[in-house]
This record gives structure tokens, sequence and C-alpha cells, in this order.
DNA sequence: TCTGGGGTCCTAGGACCC
DNA sequence: TCTGGGGTCCTAGGACCC
């Protein structure tokens, strides 16, 4: 098994469309311009942190010289589906696990040299999409994270490194210098009981006792041991599991206060909830709408509300209907919201519908719906979204909430007006 | 002034059943 | 004095992932 990753999947995205940023330090902010969250290996090597918030970095950032890039999720979406289709094409079995990360599995025989494989397949990455990546092999799924961590922080890997090869004793000196918060499904909380347990390195964490483990991390922490010792607990999912939820939320580039703003931002993200659903060929079940001020002043206000669907829906009118009385319901004058959003669970496949005997609306309404819905989809994705649009949702021009995306790079990829030009 | 978004899994505890 | 046993389902909250 492995797992193939892009190192600074965002930066490296928007190095390979601008080559003027190669060679310079670049990072990647969150939405709404908020936090660090990629880097490349020049910004990395100038101290500067995942997660900082970028008011209090900027000045720093523009002293040193630092490429800025607000995110940019077309254009990462779109290289994400180009890598792992390259993937899948040289391998037997894949399992996307992240936007630029994928698990696989390979049938070859024993005495295959693994090696030249992933030479061959980081070249052929890099000369068709320009993203450098990894590959990290193991028994199991949390020896190739491990494998793949090794493959990028040890220059001498080149970015490759196999598990699988090693004797127990290369195996135990390896784990033995790597820190236990570096662990895949180690968090802060995990680690911080580890420590003060004594068990700081990767080898103590395989060897220390499992029942002191499961007792204070249950059947995960336990799984997560047993792959370090070579069991596979995780197999490889051929197939992505049908989504419980599905939850369309954003911070807003300006606080909003009035009511009908906070109307039309959550009209906005339930249409957006309506498409994915559509595009996941599910129905939703129930629907909650959130709010809340920000969480670093006071009074801080956060509260939601729910609505139960008699009959599961994906329709973007259905949902529209029932979001904005919620909306009213939570609503607070005088607060200043900056985040939102709309959640929808009980998700059910589209194909096995439950007819409700209270709604008054025939089959034949429903198909109505559908084929609306289809249209607009159809619409939107062939000429822009936004093209058909809903009038609840106001219109960008008058939005003051949309989010901040200040130094936003094109659609390189997936629109026409954006293809870059090559002048010969 | 400004601090991301979208998920999953697991467990404990409550409500309820007979 | 003593207040059952065995189960399901649901939800909230915690922890983790990228």
């Amino acid at each position: 098994m492995a797992l193939i990753d892009a190192n600074n999947f965002y930066a490296a995205c928007e190095q390979s469309f601008d080559p003027s940023l190669l060679g310079r330090p670049v990072v990647v902010l969150s939405n709404n311009d908020g936090c660090i969250v990629a880097r490349n290996p020049e910004a990395r090597a100038l101290g500067i942190c995942m997660g900082t918030p970028y008011f209090r970095i900027r000045q720093k950032l523009e002293r040193l010289k630092v490429v800025v890039r607000s995110s940019n999720y077309a254009l990462y979406g779109d290289m994400s589906q180009r890598l792992m289709r390259s993937l899948e094409s040289h391998c037997e079995e894949l399992e996307i696990y992240s936007i630029d990360e994928a698990f696989v599995r390979l049938s070859r025989p024993c005495d295959f040299n693994l090696r030249d494989w992933a030479c061959r397949l980081r070249s052929l990455v890099y000369r068709n999409l320009g993203l450098p990546i990894a590959v990290g092999f193991g028994a199991n799924k949390s020896q190739a994270k491990l494998a793949n961590y090794l493959a990028k922080v040890v220059p001498a890997n080149a970015g490759i490194f196999n598990f699988l090869t090693l004797s127990d004793r290369e195996k135990r000196e390896l784990l033995e210098n790597v820190a236990v918060e570096e662990l895949w499904g180690v968090g802060p909380k995990l680690a911080r009981w580890c420590r003060s347990r004594g068990v700081c390195t990767a080898r103590q964490f395989r060897d220390m006792s499992s029942g002191q483990l499961l007792s204070k991390y249950g059947v995960v922490g336990l799984r997560l041991q047993s792959e370090l010792r070579g069991v596979v607990c995780w197999p490889i999912a051929k197939t992505a599991a049908p989504k419980k939820e599905t939850c369309v939320s954003r911070s807003f580039g300006q606080p909003i206060t009035s009511l009908e703003d906070l109307q039309q931002a959550i009209a906005t993200y339930v249409v957006r909830a309506g498409e994915k659903l559509r595009r996941q060929r599910q129905l939703a079940g129930a629907l909650t709408v959130f709010i809340r001020t920000s969480a670093f002043s006071s009074p801080f206000y956060s509260e939601s509300a729910t609505v139960q669907f008699h009959m599961p829906s994906n329709d973007t009118g259905v949902l529209l209907t029932a979001s904005i009385p919620l909306v009213k319901k939570i609503f607070r004058p005088c607060c200043r919201f900056t985040k939102a959003g709309v959640l929808m669970h009980h998700l059910q496949g589209a194909e096995h519908l439950q007819q409700s005997l209270l709604l008054e609306s025939t089959l034949e309404d429903q198909k109505r719906r559908e084929r609306l819905m289809t249209a607009i989809d159809r619409l939107n994705g062939r000429y822009g979204r936004g093209t058909i649009g809903w009038a609840v949702c106001g219109t960008e021009s008058d939005s003051t909430w949309s989010m901040r995306r200040d130094q936003l790079s094109r659609a390189f990829t997936t629109c026409l007006d954006d293809v870059p030009i090559v002048m010969a």
C-alpha cells in the first residue's frame, strides 16, 4: 500500500501556473484571507507558521517579499482531479483521501522495484501538472502515512520512502526518531497525554500498554497502535461512502448586522448546498441553519435552528422556503455576525425516496421540479455559476458580506477567459 | 478591523422499550 | 435496608483529519 500526496499542494498549484513564483517564498491564505494554510519550502524557511492569522503577519510578509495568494478552490479542485486521474492510471486501487492525497494499492511481483516505479510516477506528475509529489510505502495506511512523512522530511529520501523493506531493527531505530505527535491520528490532546506518561516517540507509542491506550483513547488508539505493529485495521475503500451530512459555511468579509443581509447570505449557502446534494445524488432529511458572532470578542452569541422535512429533498426551492424562517427565528438585533452556515443532515440516496401521505404535491409535480433543478444546474455548469440565480440571494454586487479574496489568482484551468496564453 | 471550511468516527449518557 | 436486566436508538460533544 502507498500514500501519495502533493507537497505544499495549494502553493504548488499557484506556482505551476505562474513560473515567476518559482524560487520565491509563497503562502496561500484560507477563505476570507483569514489564516496561512499553505507555504512552499522557501516560505517555511523564513519561519512562517501554519495557521497564523494573516492580519498579524501581513507586514512581516511584505518586508520579506513573500508572495501571498487568496484561496482559489476552482483551481485546486480541478488540479486535484487531474492528479487523481493520473494516479488512477498507474495503480490497481485508489482511495482519494483528501484534495491532495490518495491511498493506493499495487499488485506487483515480490521483486518489483517500487522505488523505480515511484520515481517514474513523480517525473510524470511533475511534467504533466507541475506538482511535486511524495510517495510512502507501508503495510497499511498508518505505515504508508509515516513513510510518506519520512519521504518528505528527510532530504536524502528525495520524496520516496519504503517502510516495507526495513528489518525489525531498522524499523525500531526509525520509529525511535519520530516524535509521537507526528503519527497520523495522534492530535494535541493524545500527544500531551502520551508525553505525560513518558511516551514521546513513535517507537514508545507502538510498544506501550494497549490496555492503557484503550482506556484513554478507545478503539481508535488501539487500531493505530496495531497498524504500527503491522496489522491492517483500515483497508482501502475503493468507492467513497455516501456522505452523512453536508455543510456550507463561510465567514463574512464584513460583519453582518441586518436580518436582510443575513437571510441573503444564508440563502446563498442553501443554494450551494442544494447543488452539492444533487451532485452527490442525495436528499436531505433535515436542515440546520447556524449563525454566530466573533469568538474573539464579547458578547459571544451562537445559535442554530433545525427543520425536519416531511419528505427528504434536494430541491433548492424547498430548502430555501424551509431555511428563511429559521434565520428570522435565531437572529438577534445588535449582534455583529461574522460567520453562518447551513448543514444538511439525515442524507439519503436520491433513488430511494419514500413518498409522504401528507404532502399535496404529486409525483408528476416532483418530476417537473427535478427537471427544473437539472436544467438550472446544467446552465450554471455550462455558462458559469450564477447564470441562473435565486432572487432571495441578492446579487454579488450588492453583498457587503461576501468573503475577502484580495489576492486571488485566475481560474486557469476551469474558465476559458482565464486560460494562460503563451506567446511563442 | 482582521483569526477557515468541511468532514468522520467514537463514546457517554439519556430516553425509551419489554 | 433493599428499587432488575438487557437492549435499542438518538444526540451532544470530543477528538481527529486535511
